[in-house]
RNA sequence: GCGCCCUUAGCUCAGUUGGAUAGAGCAACAGCCUUCUAAGCUGUGGGUCGGUGGUUCGAAUCCACCAGGGCGCGCCA
């Protein structure tokens, strides 16, 4: 039978629909849904077919309506079909096609919701992407959470997908970064240089990323080098005598500190991509090059921007992308003052690459602080795309907006100067991996959140973490249960697929079983939306489903799952079970989020 | 000043891309449970979907304007 009930269901449809109104245009047959109905009253799904075709008909549409009711009633699996409110056609399924749902989900396994809208489309999700000048903390840490869900979920959708993160490694800021780990590295040689003066030696003159996270680098520089990065008094050397090493140490040291802290937070990227490589592979030069040839760039001034300070703004020639030929703003500049690539003409080269390397879709998962980026960046690979590749090229951003965590109800400062700045590695410590993956992707990205640390570990009904997890363990103590009675054969998946299921009639069984069938169906919109929590949602929904069952049994002991006086009505449960079970571990496996066999 | 995002129940948030009477959890209220499945359960109340217009069979959803909040606005990344 189908894995899809509403996708067949929709055939159905559209076949009788083309029967009772012929010639209907490909843009109107597109539109038609067949949606899980909201109120149980109006049966199992619902189609607004008849009313998209009144209108190209020139017909009502109760008229359309009422007929293709009657098309679908007449169908094997379809118990019955009626005309309802403007136009709808209400669909309840014979109880038999609908519970054949369960030997599907039995047989598939956590494959089972494995989708096909992404047909082989290969899309680049890029994510995360911090500087490497710092542990990361709870700012990155949704952005890597939605990332990798979102990769997941993209997966299961049929999509070929990429994990990506881009290292910054060539701006101003590793530079930075190289200068206060030097400082920290002659202090670990014993040289207690004041602030101040070894700042009179920075270019800028001011040390960045004072942070003590940089104190164990220094030290791992002096033990591998001793004094020879200094003078014979342990005083700086010229820049010249040891930036490019202590650069590469600090940005080696801090890249695998960030890798350890994904590793934690159980997202693997598959390729990493750097900046530095970008440019000294003339990749940036390349698709520069490209926007010049398409007459794309020219020098120009651009206006001052208004409302802001300027009061170091001056007007000064530089080469500029015409980025409002593709919708930006304004256009925008590729060369700084001192000559050098902008990091956005980088990222160009970068996105070239990726379209070379062969994306059909780039998707760019940024903070809320990048949302005046995407669409110079959408602009960019608009122009830029033809030239590397004869297919369409997109461009997405998802945007994840800030985060706030909550102590006691009380939200902690994050700032690097009081030290109460939140390290990711401080969350995993404090909540642990699966709570929070889980609750990252408890908010659409686009809107703020509150991460609350108390919440989030919660043994309550209203942690979803909790919630969900809990009802894995409740369908495995179950199963477990189960095959320890010995009284109800064999309690593996391959059994209970063959199990006569005609007993499941009690209307939260079939509700449960409305709710897996439509896993696939979240899979596919989700994935086409980009939205990663949805699954989350849905997740939140299964598990009550699923407690609503198990909880009849608590006042009533003829409603729980074994009884053994009817084995066969018990394996029937029993598959039920099993299928909750694994499309929960299926969702699970979409956000990251390990089941558990038992709480305790 | 301009651009993007957000505004839904007292609180935190969903809302299946324009569908039927706008949902969930918490909180509140009422009842149940003193553990064979209560790290609780059942039920009730609660809404001008920020505001005003528009588009159409139909709008929380799309468009315009307005209000409030967030982010951003050359040579940072």
């Amino acid at each position: 039978m189908a894995e899809n009930l509403f996708a067949t269901t929709r055939n159905h449809v559209v076949e009788a629909l083309r029967q009772i109104v012929p010639d209907l245009p490909d843009a109107v047959l597109s539109r038609i849904e067949v949606t899980p109905t909201r109120d149980p009253s109006h049966g199992d799904m619902a189609t607004n077919a008849a009313l998209l075709a009144a209108k190209p008909a020139r017909r009502k549409p109760a008229e359309i309506a009422a007929a293709l009711a009657g098309a679908l009633a007449a169908l094997e699996g379809i118990d019955s079909a009626v005309a309802a409110g403007p136009g709808f056609v209400n669909i309840t399924l014979s109880a038999d096609s609908l519970r054949a749902v369960l030997p599907a989900v039995l047989r598939e396994g956590i494959a089972f919701g494995d989708g096909a809208v992404g047909a082989g489309t290969r899309i680049n999700v890029e994510y995360v992407s911090a500087n490497p000048t710092g542990p990361m903390h709870v700012g990155h840490c949704r952005g890597a959470v939605v990332g990798d869900a979102l990769a997941n979920l993209l997966t299961k959708a049929g999509f070929a997908v990429t994990k990506e993160y881009y290292v910054n490694d060539a701006g101003a800021q590793v530079l930075a970064l190289a200068w206060v780990v030097y400082w920290r590295y002659l202090e670990a040689l014993g040289t207690k240089m004041p602030e101040a003066e070894f700042e009179a030696l920075v270019p800028g003159g001011a040390l960045q990323y004072r942070g003590e996270y940089l104190i164990p680098v220094g030290e791992a520089l002096a033990a591998r080098h001793g004094g020879a990065l200094a003078d014979a008094d342990r005083r700086p050397l010229p820049e010249e005598r040891w930036l490019d090493l202590v650069r590469d140490f600090s940005l080696d040291w801090m890249l695998r500190a960030i890798r350890e802290d994904l590793a934690l937070l159980g997202v693997r990227h598959d390729v990493f991509t750097s900046e530095r490589e970008i440019l000294a592979r003339g990749v940036a030069d390349e698709a520069i090059g490209r926007l010049d040839a398409a007459g794309l760039l020219y020098e120009g001034v651009l206006e001052p921007p208004k409302g802001k300070m300027t009061a170091d703004w001056e007007a000064r020639p530089q080469t500029l992308f015409r980025a409002t030929q593709f919708g930006d703003d304004v256009d925008r500049p590729l060369r700084k003052a001192d000559g050098a690539n902008t990091y956005f003409a980088n990222d160009i080269g970068y996105h070239g690459d990726k379209i070379a390397r062969g994306a059909d879709v780039l998707v760019d998962v940024l903070g809320a602080d990048h949302g005046g980026y995407v669409s110079r960046m959408r602009s960019a690979v608009a122009a830029i795309a033809p030239s590397y590749s004869d297919r369409p090229v997109a461009f997405e951003a998802v945007i994840c907006q800030i985060v706030h965590v909550l102590k006691d109800g009380q939200p902690v400062r994050m700032s690097k100067r009081a030290g109460t700045f939140v390290t990711l590695r401080d969350l995993l410590d404090e909540v642990g991996r699966d709570a929070v993956r889980f609750t990252m992707l408890t908010r659409k990205p686009d809107a703020q959140m509150e991460f609350d640390l108390d919440l989030a570990v919660a043994q309550t009904r209203d942690n979803p973490v909790f919630y969900v997890q809990y009802a894995h363990a409740r369908c495995r103590s179950v199963l477990r249960a189960a095959a320890e009675n010995g009284g109800f054969g064999a309690v593996d998946a391959a059994s209970l697929g063959a199990v006569p299921l005609g007993s499941l009639q009690a209307e939260p069984e079939l509700a449960l079983v409305r709710r897996i069938a439509n896993w696939p169906r979240v899979i596919e919109g989700a994935a086409l939306a980009r939205e990663p929590h949805r699954v989350a949602f849905y997740l939140n929904d299964l598990a009550s489903d699923f407690h609503a069952l198990w909880n009849r049994g608590r006042d009533d002991a003829t409603l729980r799952f074994l009884q053994d006086a009817e084995p066969e009505a018990t394996r029937a449960r029993l598959a039920l079970v099993e299928a909750t079970a694994t499309v929960i571990r299926s969702g699970l496996a979409v956000l990251g989020v390990e089941p558990v066999e038992e709480m305790r």
